[in-house]
DNA sequence: TTGTACGCGTTATCAT
DNA sequence: ATGATAACGCGTACAA
């Protein structure tokens, strides 16, 4: 079928009977025109089913009221819950988010977001500290302002939102500690490219050094965020040196793989072995009070990215660097099982 | 500090010497000019860092290179796989996924989509088959292709790709049904606005009514896909109605949940209790061998929907609907416990 | 309050 | 192979 091409502002302002300019601020800001001239107009487009035309728009006014977030895919679901709720927020003010991924690989990155800003956003979002530094430039060469989620600028440089990964690590183990645990181990996720992780390693050893106990290299297993290389890093951890009583998973995922490697061993947790994770898409808070976490808001995470980017966008001030309690949760845990 | 406005094209014609349209094409169809000029216009752009201006490049072409994605949000972490891989793909076609989410709610449904509508996609992607009537009479009045991932379209007039939840499901259930098991539960996801937990749940109930066994009822018990509701779920059949030898989850977080309240309780799984439950997120198959999983390809759906919509783009047909494959995995699974 | 006319940055259609 | 110029659809000074 023969398709005719979407009406126009023109056509919409032919059919009230009035000029193109007054036919865009009845549409624009009603409050600019009379009651009645508005009502003709806004009766026209919606009988023709007037859709603007964005790009015509952001040619004339400069702005795209789009957003834009470069996520790391690999942990992908990890982001899920702050992706919806940032998008949800944006989608409230009128915004609409551009959502772009890239392997771990920091010239990906910068290709994606060069995309973004040919696409012409209004602001973008990153995850994490780990960025090119050709990337900062770019954005400043482009005027765009940003937001770098999850995680805080030690140096308070960049405008972040996010938790303190390393302290909320430290309170973690210091808890651990308390119980009485002096034989640790540690699945962490891959701290390539990622500070996250990084940060979440540093706290475990920041706060067994401040007891002067050594975290052993053969106790420390990097793992994708999977259950089945979860598993396979208890395994490993278990093999190469064993005798450790409390184990710090640098996430969700991951402590529940090592939860179900304890089951089909029977080692008992927490009674035999203490678990303690990040709760990166609150799975392990629900599957069994066996574990203890540290809870990352990350809806809040990404309500609060958006609010920034709103207020910045609208000319309005910001804290430079915002942080979300990360609380540990405590559902159970003993002490090390007497030798 | 004093920005300068980025560089235009005009800019980098004028730096390199040759008129606005020859800087046009050295840059956009290489072969149109002289290896010389050509050169002259590429080295221009990048000393002055020129980035194309996508709004204008719409409004002049017509299109975008522009995709929006619809999700719901609910169950956002179920596409979060799909997500990725549809951007991904994309993305090396050069073109941007624009993603939107909603909540389950048809009219805002109609409301984002209208939004992406004016940012000027070039296609669109939706979720399942429960949408408002009037989605379509928007996506055909703008003329704009879509398709619906993850279901598929049982009166063949809609473009999908995705699985058979329904065969799927009966296939589970008929494995249960080989095993002897003649009691059974479901624990299904909430089925108001969404086709795959109902096709799913009827899936069950097809199988089951072929060998002339109702489900009861009060066997059934719906909950969020979440791990403390599929707990709560599990709580209340047993409750309700206990004596049910085999329980099919709509869902893995669900079939964890279950799994979870099970070894709080000491019901031995499979030995007492065998669970079955879709793989949305991959996390059954990879938790425990314990239980027995629909495999749900959703990374590869998500590719599958990017070259579907990018084929179409380009001006090809593709397949109207497009099936892929749910396989059953049988982990373990025991018959019935004698009485 | 409404209309006229120009500009936004790019591509595409003509000439040359 | 290259250059001049007219769209593309909308917002907005400025004029009326």
């Amino acid at each position: 079928m023969a398709r005719r091409p979407n009406p126009k502002l023109s056509d919409v302002a032919r059919a009230a009977g009035v000029s193109l300019a007054t036919a865009s601020r009845a549409l624009a800001d009603p409050g600019l025109v009379r009651r009645e001239t508005r009502e003709r107009v806004q009766g026209a487009a919606s009988m023709l089913g007037y859709v603007p035309h964005g790009a015509a728009r952001a040619l004339a006014t400069r702005r795209s009221r789009t957003v834009g977030a470069v996520f790391p895919p690999v942990d992908n679901p990890i982001f899920a819950a702050a992706t919806q709720a940032l998008g949800h927020q944006l989608a409230t003010a009128g915004y609409t988010l551009l959502l772009a991924a890239h392997e771990y690989d920091p010239s990906a990155e910068l290709a994606v977001t060069r995309a973004l800003l040919e696409r012409g956003v209004d602001g973008l979002v990153f995850v994490g500290m780990d960025h090119d530094p050709e990337l900062f430039t770019l954005l400043a060469q482009a005027g765009v302002p940003y937001d770098l989620m999850w995680s805080l600028d030690p140096a308070r440089f960049h405008p972040c939102v996010g938790v303190a990964h390393r302290m909320a690590s430290v309170r973690a183990t210091q808890h651990l500690l308390e119980l009485g645990h002096r034989e640790f181990a540690v699945i962490a996720g891959h701290t390539a490219h990622n500070d996250r992780t990084r940060e979440r390693l540093a706290g475990v050893r920041e706060a067994l050094a401040a007891r002067s106990i050594e975290l052993r290299p053969e106790r420390i297993a990097e793992a994708e965020f999977a259950l089945p290389q979860a598993r396979a890093a208890l395994r490993l951890l278990l093999e190469r040196s064993p005798g450790f009583t409390a184990l710090v998973c640098g996430n969700d995922v991951l402590a529940i793989g090592a939860l179900a490697e304890c089951a089909s061993r029977g080692i008992a947790v927490p009674a035999r072995l203490s678990i303690v994770g990040f709760d990166d898409i609150d799975m392990a808070s629900g599957v069994t009070p066996a574990l203890t976490t540290v809870r990352v808001p990350a809806a809040e995470m990404g309500r609060r990215a958006a609010a920034r980017m709103l207020a910045r966008l609208a000319g309005g001030a910001v804290a430079h660097v915002e942080e979300l309690p990360a609380e540990v949760i405590v559902r159970a845990s003993t002490g090390p099982a007497p030798r």
